[in-house]
DNA sequence: TATGAATGAGAATTCATTCAT
DNA sequence: GATGAATGAATTCTCATTCAT
């Protein structure tokens, strides 16, 4: 309709993009005022009054932009979900097996230690999977994405005798179990920085049954 | 009617005290109603009538027994902090550090294997300690007693040479992680004599840092 | 569960007769409320609190008795629908043909000026048949038992001489418009006793097409 | 804005006139897509959206032609008055008053059977006149003026003797109640060109009492 | 002029809590 | 003690209306 021919230039951009880029850059306010909230107060303790709020518009906009409250918590639970990901990406390690190992728990640890508001989002779904079936779903299937490649890495480790053979499902289960864990019962009102982390993931190493013990003390 | 002034002797004593054990029981009826209940629902979302319902009695009796809803959740939160308490005892433990360990594991495994619908509600009240302060409160300090055992434990077992040396603390916060986290990602529908459950335990193990590793593969 | 024997006394109905029966009369008050307020208002400017009030109680009480609005409404609508059966009966009536028929409007008029809200109501349920299906449908139900009885009537008298021959089923459907339609364009504000509603009655036969004109002259 | 003061000049005035006609179409578009939406739904379950959705335009525009959704609403209930007027037209007739009623009739049934969404809509104006007075006045005048000169035709007929004597207003009045009333009951998906309407305009002419009854019964 | 994003009043519905029986 | 009817605060969602673009 608009013309958008080569442009880049963003005074060309103007009508459709720039209302495009408007309209999601709200949306995502909202998404951030309620991660936070929801992860707090759960599902039926948040209002979307007090997302709105947060996000710094009237009630009755939310709904502009998602189709009801379920809609929005859906969101809110899934979207991150791409991020995460990305964020616990195999591919960027390298090294031998236990290395690249090192580097994933570090990553993930990471991740934890920098977002607990939605992984307390993500445990409450799981907590409450039968009331929050989409939701959990979803979550389950990017767990079990990332067991597999978990799997694979452990196998690989395990080969290469960095690794005590061992049934690598039932580690990989315990490891996923294990940083689940750390971010409930480490002190929520700790700093993201706190050392305690890089201790939790050298403990967490352990799991997979390093034969070098020292490695796994850092 | 229910005059019992007189009382003393023992017909009408076993009279108070059979009401007294049948109030008691009632009580119990409505806990044991409620924790699956908010375990899966949540606070909000789970219904004092539904409570009721699934006790056997009228919504309204509910109230002669908590003064209101908060107070059921808390009691049905606290109350069995207690027997878990006693379940995650270390006195009845005998044998050397590593031995007394493993029995600590796996009595903490199978409870919670057997007892998923009271640690999902714990979860749910760490997870949202911000709402359920006196509940959360009293988790913790059960947590904190636990975890002083532990550290004791570890150091014992260091001292013995059966754990490798290290931070006792974090050792212990790592491994309460683990079995909360345990709880989270074990397939829900999994059954409670599970063998996952003692690759679990055995698993669990390995965060302590066993010297003879060949303990912790079982 | 309460002994009923043979009770009849009012004393020993006590507990569960006069509870229903106190339920059933505050359901009846509910209705009886809202049915001038919906035939006024419409379905959607209507409150489920302007009803609650008028039948005095509060908007949470309305839904002890009525799942929702809908059902109220569908209530409102269908259930006095046995009153007006019982109003336009035709077992009641006799004498020949044209007299039965003479009784009957008389019966049909006088229920249409005394019943002004809730012929309103029917109206405009069947002015909005789309949207009030369920109801609509019981509506039309009733009208077509009537339209069969009338047409069995107006053959009658057609056989006996007394109407003038003529397809019956758009006699009748022309009357049942006439009858409906009198309630909307007779002023309002009128007398139940009016004068005005025997005039109706009496050129209401006329269109039965009454061989002896003088008959439906008054 | 639309001042064409100097207007006079062809060019100018054929640019004012067509704005002014261009308006004017929208204008009218919006009302008809409004009237059968209003008539279906009313006024409260009919969103403004809807409307300007059917009449091919933003709901914003709909504000630049209506005040407000009241106004809106009058204007689509009051502005066929006029058309109707004209439809119901006693000049046009002519012949001796037996055949003028029997046309003027017929002008009206037809109006009634292609009309129906309109007169629809009247009637539930008229079923709620307390809550749409202006209109409903308006309604009401119209129906007063048609009145009038439906008593004038049949004091004609009755000194010409084609009609029995009697109350000109109480017949004028049932006519008028008859002619609203078919519209509701007659089978809302039968065709314009039905023989339904011919019949019900044949029996209609029976409420004036032909004296020749074969008059009336086509 | 036309658009559609934003607002906020309003309405239905739920549910903890009270209290008469 | 036990029940369940009644209450009304709180919450989600809709939609007329305004206004910047």
């Amino acid at each position: 309709m608009t013309d958008q021919s080569v442009s880049s230039s963003p005074a060309v951009d103007s009508a459709g993009v720039r209302k495009a880029r408007i309209r999601e850059e709200r949306r995502q306010a909202i998404l951030d005022a309620a991660i936070p909230l929801f992860a707090a107060n759960g599902f039926s303790d948040t209002g979307i009054s007090e997302i709105a709020q947060a996000a710094g518009m009237s009630h009755g906009t939310v709904f502009l932009y998602f189709r009801n409250k379920e809609a929005l918590f859906f969101s809110a639970v899934v979207e991150p979900l791409r991020d995460m990901e990305r964020a616990f990406s195999f591919e960027e390690t390298e090294g031998r097996p236990l290395q690249r190992l090192q580097q994933v728990i570090a990553n993930h640890v990471r991740f934890v230690a920098h977002h607990r508001d939605y992984l307390r989002l993500v445990q409450y779904v799981l907590g409450h999977y039968e009331r929050f079936q989409d939701s959990a779903t979803e979550v389950l299937a990017q767990t079990e994405r990332y067991g597999e490649s978990l799997v694979a890495l452990i196998r690989d480790g395990q080969r290469a005798g960095q690794l005590v053979p061992g049934d690598a499902h039932a580690t990989a289960l315990a490891y996923l179990g294990y940083i689940n864990g750390i971010g409930l019962v480490v002190d929520v009102r700790g700093n993201q920085e706190s050392p305690i982390w890089d201790a939790m993931a050298g403990l967490g190493l352990r799991l997979f049954g390093p034969t070098n013990m020292s490695d796994g003390t850092k």
